[in-house]
DNA sequence: ATAATTTACATCGAATCGATAGGAATTATG
DNA sequence: CATAATTCCTATCGATTCGATGTAAATTAT
């Protein structure tokens, strides 16, 4: 189980936006080079971002993406639903017929159990803000063990 | 986020192997018939199972396959080691550099996150056994509702 | 007018996934 | 021994997804 590039990307770039507060919007480009990834592959994933209402963006001379909202706000299920889509592990459809476990939905013992798995990861992605994120980036000013010095 | 029909399959096989529990073997194309799953690709599975010593297999004239294990001790996360892989969420190749975080990996805030994934879905995993599954399917036997006759 | 930028599409290559197929090895039964 | 039923191994296919690149249009400060 892996999560996309996608949604590291985005969440990189969120806390980029997050932690480097500035006056003017930050450039694609910017953001880019800062982070070491694609530029035009960050661009489609901050404009899902844009449409989502995470980031605002401002075109033309001197334009770039900031943060939309106030990072205490956003959290990593907003950044899931954006990049990895419905966080539905059912395979039938839920609503209507099952076809894969062949039993209707409401009599089906696997759809009890992903019914508890989508909550849990529910919560938790929904524990976790941006804000909450970049404060544990900065205590992690100092590594946690230096490894050891080999030979 | 999704589960993989090698996933849903692997269980229902499980399942009707724990319920079904029978003197001889069950040998694969009854189990797909009843199950109205894909033969080969079911066989492919139960392979993988076996490998993994979930079921034990029985070749040639009579054969099949049933649990190789007691029931209470198959929980959902062997089914999902088996089927989906390691339950690493990283990409970046955890004890190496990460590639894509760009940062040494005890610094990088996304990991913190990571492991706590990690942690919760395996303790969600382990915590359903194929005996309780099978407890709950028998306690199904009458729906929560019967859905409304139309016209 | 010009340069820098966002935005929208189109496409590409590789990988993954569900599924199918052929054939070899194994084993009870006659 | 011959046969039928079965597991088992491996190859392949078609579709989809995923990461990434490319092209070109719209927008805007200078
Ligand atoms: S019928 Fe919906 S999960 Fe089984
Ligand atoms: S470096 Fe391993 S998750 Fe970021």
């Amino acid at each position: 189980m892996k999560f996309s590039a996608r949604f590291e990307y985005a969440l990189l770039a969120l806390l980029y936006l997050k932690c480097e507060p500035d006056e003017s919007p930050i450039s694609g480009r910017v953001l880019s080079e800062k982070l070491s990834l694609p530029y035009r592959f960050l661009e489609q994933i901050l404009t899902d971002l844009k449409k989502a209402g995470l980031v605002r963006s401002v075109r033309g001379y001197h334009g770039g993406y900031r943060l939309a909202v106030e990072p205490e706000e956003i959290s990593l299920y907003d950044v899931f639903r954006v990049t990895e889509g419905k966080l539905e592990p059912y395979n039938c459809g839920e609503g209507e017929n099952g076809d894969r476990c062949g039993q209707s939905h409401n009599m089906c013992v696997i759809s009890s159990f992903y019914d508890d798995i989508k909550d849990t990861m529910t919560n938790l992605l929904k524990s976790y803000t941006l804000d909450k994120l970049c404060q544990a980036s900065r205590n992690m000013g100092a590594p946690k063990a230096a490894p050891a010095a080999n030979v």
